[in-house]
DNA sequence: GTAAGGACTTAGAATGAACATA
DNA sequence: TATGTTCATTCTAAGTCCTTAC
C-alpha cells in the first residue's frame, strides 16, 4: 500500500514494549500549535493512500454514514443515537469483485467410516427432528413450498390438484414433524453446566473429510510457455490450474498476487520446468482456463438425474463426516472438511495474497476425541499426526496452515450446545455491563483529566470504543497481514481534528481500514476534553505514529476486567449493539401496524446497529435493475387500485339508486370493497419492501443479527407485537437461537 | 514483562438452491 | 422452459483475548 510506504518508519513499530518506550519522552506538554501542521501532513498522507493503495479496484468502501455521530450530542458522549438511514444510503458507492468458481469437487475418495457413530445416534434417537442433515432439510423445505403453492395460489401446470383432505393431511404432517423436531431437540440450557474448563465428557466423530486428490488434465488441454506447448508435471500443473481458474478474478491482475503465486509455483516445479519457466508474462493458461469455464458451464447444465446423484453423494458425505456425538447427543459439525489447496485470498492489500495454500495430509492433522470413543480412521495408507483427548477444548481436529502458520480447527455448528452456551454467556456478560456502565462511563470521563498519560489515553480509547463501537485493535505483525487497525492501534494519519465542521464544534474525522480492510469513515463531534487530549496525543508525531502510544489492548482489557469480571473491549460492542436494538424497537414499533410495517421497523432497528458496527456489504450487482422492476410493479398496482376504487364507487352508486334492499347489489359492493382493500394491502407491502431494500443497499444486517444482538430481545419483541419469530429468523437462525426462543418471555429486558 | 501460541468469535465473499418472471 | 433474482449456506480470513513460555 502506498500510504505506509510513505508513513512507515520506526514510529510504526508494532511491538508493545518498543511502542511504550519509544515515546516516553513525549509525556509533557499541553496542546501545541503544531497540531494544525500535523493534521495537514496526516491528511496528505491519507490522500496519497486513497489513490495509491489500489483500493479503487478492490472492495471500495466509500464513506460511511455520519448519522450516528451527527445525531449524538457532544455533551452526552456515550449516548447512541438513531442513525439517519437515508443519509447513509445516498453516500456510498461500491464495486463488487468479480467472482470465480473453484474447482468442482469430483468423486469421493474417502475411507469408509465405522458405523458406530450412526448406530449410536439411532440408539439415542437423534436421527430425526432437528438433527436432520442439510439436504434433508432442503427437501423438506421444498415440500412446504409446494404445499403452499398447491394450497391455492398458483397451481403448477399439469399437476393434478390435490383434494382438501390431502392438503389438510400435508399440513398435519408438517405440524407433526415440527413437533417431533422440537421434542428431539437437546435442551441443554435446562441442564446443569459442567465445572469450569470442562467442555465435554464424551466426544466421538469420524474425523475430517479430505478433499479429493488432484486429477491431471486431459492430454488435449495444454499449457504454453513463450508460445510453446509444455506438458507440466502433475504437481506444477495443479498449481497452474489454481491460477488459471482465477483468471477472471481481479486478484490475478494484482502485482503482489502474481509475484507470490509465481514464486510459490516455481517451488512446485521440477528442475527442468523451473529452468524453462522464468516469466509469468510468457505463460499462457488459456486452454486451462477455457476448460475450467466449460466445466462450470457443464455443471450448470446437468440433468435432474445427475443433480440428484450429486446431491445424494453429498448427503452421504454429510451423514458420515458432518456429525459427532457429544455427550451422547448427535451434534452437527460446522466445518468438517479440510480446506482444499489453492491460492491464498487475503483481503485488502494482503502481502501474502497469491501464495500457495498447500494440501493438508492426514499426517498433519491432530484429532481430539474421547479416550473411550471409537477413534476416527485415517484415509487408507495414512495416519494421524496425533490423537489427543483434551476435553478442555471444543475442537475435533486441527492442523497448521502454511501461509501464516496459524492453527485451523474443525469445530461444531452454531446450533450446538458448545456454541450456544458460549453465546448465551456472552450476552449475559453484556447485560451485566448494563448495570455498571454508568459508573464506568463516569470513571473514564474523569480519567480524561488524569495526570498520567496512559490513563488519559485509555480514557479516550474507551470513549471511542463505547461511543463508536470500535474494535479493540490488537497489534499486528508488520508485513504479515494487510495494514488494518482498530482503536488501540489507530495512527495519527487515521484521524483529523476539526475545531469546527458542518456547524459542529470539536469534530474528529476518522478514516481508516478496519477488519477485513473495510473502510471506516466517520465525522464525530466529541466533548472538548477528548478533543484536547487528542491534540495532545498527536503533538510532535508523524502520520505513521501510534495515536495511543502508551496503550495496547492488553493494558486496556486488564483495566476493564478490574472494573467488572469478564469485561473486555469487545463486550462494549455487544452491549451497545443490543441496547440500541432494544431502544430502537421500542421507538419504532407501533402495535397497530401490520406485520409488514412491523418488520420494516425491525429491519430499521437492525440497520441502526449494523451502521453502528460498520457492517458493510458491496451493493448487489443487480440492485438498480431489481429496484426498477419493483417500482414498475408498484406502478401497475397503483393503477389497479385506482380502477378498483372507481368500480367500488360505481357499485355503491348503483346500490343506492336501486335501493339497499337488493342483496345482489350489496354483495357486489362488499366484493368491490374487498378488492380495494386487497389492492391497498398489496401496494403497501410492495412499497414497504421497496423502502426496506433501498435502505439496505449497502448494509449487511446478518453479521449483527448473528453475533451482536441478544436474540432474546428479538424473541420478546416478536411476542409483544405478535410477529411470528419465523419472520425475523430463518431456519438456521432459529436453530442457533433455539435456547433464546425457548426461554424468552414477552417481558424480557436486556 | 513480553512475545508467541492457541482457541475461539466475527466477518464478507463465494457459492448453491429456491423461487419468480418472461 | 429459460433466465433472472433472492435467499441460505458454506467457506475461510481476520479479528479478540487468554494462556504459556521465556
Amino acid at each position: 500500500m502506498g500510504r505506509e510506504k510513505e508513513a512507515k518508519g520506526d514510529a510504526k513499530t508494532k511491538h508493545k514494549s518498543t511502542k511504550l518506550k519509544r515515546l516516553s519522552d513525549r509525556e509533557s506538554a499541553g496542546a501545541g500549535e503544531h497540531s494544525a501542521e500535523k493534521t495537514t501532513s496526516a491528511e496528505k498522507t491519507k490522500s496519497t493512500k486513497k489513490t495509491a493503495n489500489g483500493k479503487s479496484h478492490k472492495k471500495v468502501k466509500t464513506p460511511k454514514t455520519e448519522s450516528v455521530e451527527a445525531a449524538s450530542s457532544a455533551s452526552e458522549p456515550v449516548k447512541q443515537e438513531p442513525p439517519d438511514d437515508d443519509d447513509f444510503t445516498t453516500k456510498k458507492k461500491g464495486l463488487k469483485r468479480k467472482r470465480i468458481k473453484d474447482e468442482p469437487v469430483e468423486g469421493i475418495s474417502q475411507s469408509p467410516a465405522s458405523p458406530t457413530l450412526k448406530k449410536e445416534n439411532k440408539e439415542h434417537g437423534h436421527e430425526g427432528g432437528s438433527d436432520e442433515d442439510a439436504p434433508k432439510k432442503k427437501s423438506k423445505k421444498r415440500t412446504e413450498k409446494t404445499v403452499k403453492k398447491e394450497e391455492g395460489e398458483h397451481p403448477v401446470a399439469k399437476k393434478p390438484k390435490r383434494t382438501k383432505e390431502e392438503i389438510e393431511e400435508a399440513r398435519q404432517l408438517k405440524i407433526k414433524k415440527k413437533e417431533e423436531e422440537e421434542q428431539n431437540r437437546w435442551r441443554w440450557w435446562e441442564e446443569e453446566k459442567y465445572e469450569d474448563g470442562v467442555k465435554w465428557k464424551f466426544l466421538e466423530h469420524n474425523g475430517p473429510y479430505f478433499p479429493p486428490e488432484y486429477q491431471p488434465l486431459p492430454d488435449n488441454v495444454l499449457f504454453y510457455y513463450n508460445g510453446k506447448k509444455v506438458k507440466l508435471s502433475p504437481t506444477a500443473e495443479e498449481v497452474a490450474l489454481f491460477f488459471a481458474q482465477m483468471l477472471d478474478h481481479e486478484y490475478t491482475t494484482k502485482k503482489v498476487f502474481r509475484e507470490n503465486f509465481f514464486k510459490d509455483w516455481r517451488k512446485e516445479m521440477t528442475d527442468e520446468e523451473r529452468t524453462l519457466i522464468r516469466d509469468l508474462e510468457k505463460c499462457d493458461f488459456g486452454e486451462m482456463h477455457a476448460m475450467h469455464k466449460a466445466k462450470v458451464e457443464a455443471r450448470k447444465n446437468t440433468t435432474k438425474e445427475e443433480k440428484q446423484a450429486l446431491k445424494e453423494a453429498n448427503e452421504k458425505i454429510v451423514d458420515e463426516y458432518g456429525y459427532c456425538l457429544l455427550d451422547h447427543h448427535k451434534e452437527r459439525i460446522g466445518n468438517f472438511k479440510i480446506e482444499p489447496p489453492g491460492l491464498f485470498r487475503g483481503r485488502g492489500e494482503h502481502p501474502k495474497q497469491g501464495m500457495l495454500k498447500k494440501r493438508i495430509q492426514p499426517e498433519e492433522v491432530i484429532i481430539n476425541c474421547s479416550k473411550e470413543s471409537r477413534l476416527p480412521v485415517p484415509p487408507a495408507g495414512h495416519r494421524w499426526k496425533e490423537v489427543r483427548h483434551d476435553n478442555s477444548v471444543t475442537w475435533l481436529a486441527s492442523w497448521t496452515e502454511n501461509i501464516q502458520g496459524s492453527i485451523k480447527y474443525i469445530m461444531l455448528n452454531a446450533n450446538s450446545k458448545l456454541k450456544g452456551e458460549k453465546d448465551w454467556e456472552k450476552y449475559e456478560v453484556a447485560r451485566k455491563l448494563k448495570t455498571c456502565v454508568d459508573d464506568i462511563r463516569n470513571q473514564y470521563l474523569r480519567d480524561l483529566k488524569s495526570k498520567e498519560m496512559v490513563t488519559r489515553q485509555r480514557a479516550v480509547a474507551l470513549y471511542f470504543i463505547d461511543k463508536l463501537a470500535l474494535r479493540a485493535g490488537n497489534e499486528k505483525e508488520e508485513g504479515e497481514t494487510a495494514d488494518t487497525v482498530g482503536c488501540c492501534s489507530l495512527r495519527i494519519e487515521h484521524i483529523t481534528l476539526h475545531e469546527q465542521l458542518d456547524g459542529n464544534e470539536c469534530v474528529v474525522e476518522f478514516d481508516f481500514l478496519g477488519k477485513d480492510s473495510i473502510r471506516y469513515y466517520n465525522k464525530v463531534p466529541v466533548i472538548r476534553k477528548v478533543f484536547k487530549n487528542l491534540r495532545l496525543f498527536m503533538e510532535n508525531k508523524q502520520p505513521g505514529d501510534d495515536l495511543f502510544d502508551r496503550l495496547n489492548t492488553n493494558v486496556l482489557n486488564k483495566h476493564l476486567s478490574s472494573l467488572m469480571a469478564g469485561l473486555t473491549a469487545k463486550v462494549f460492542r455487544t452491549y451497545n449493539a443490543s441496547i440500541t436494538l432494544q431502544q430502537q424497537l421500542k421507538e419504532l414499533t407501533t402495535k397497530s401496524d401490520n406485520v409488514a410495517e412491523k418488520l420494516l421497523s425491525y429491519n430499521r432497528a437492525n440497520r441502526a446497529v449494523a451502521i453502528l458496527c460498520n457492517h458493510q456489504r458491496a451493493p448487489p450487482k443487480t440492485f438498480e435493475q431489481s429496484m426498477a422492476n419493483l417500482q414498475a410493479k408498484i406502478d401497475t398496482r397503483k393503477e389497479q387500485l385506482a380502477l378498483a376504487k372507481t368500480e367500488l364507487k360505481q357499485a355503491k352508486k348503483e346500490a343506492k339508486n336501486k335501493g339497499s334492499s337488493d342483496p345482489k347489489l350489496q354483495t357486489m359492493v362488499e366484493r368491490k370493497k374487498a378488492a380495494v382493500k386487497r389492492c391497498e394491502e398489496q401496494l403497501l407491502k410492495m412499497e414497504v419492501q421497496a423502502t426496506d431494500r433501498e435502505e439496505n443497499k449497502q448494509i449487511a444486517l446478518g453479521t449483527s443479527k448473528l453475533n451482536y444482538l441478544d436474540p432474546r430481545i428479538s424473541v420478546a419483541w416478536c411476542k409483544n407485537v405478535e410477529v411470528p419469530v419465523e419472520k425475523i429468523y430463518n431456519k438456521t437462525q432459529r436453530d442457533k437461537f433455539a435456547w433464546a426462543i425457548d426461554m424468552t418471555e414477552a417481558d424480557f429486558e436486556f
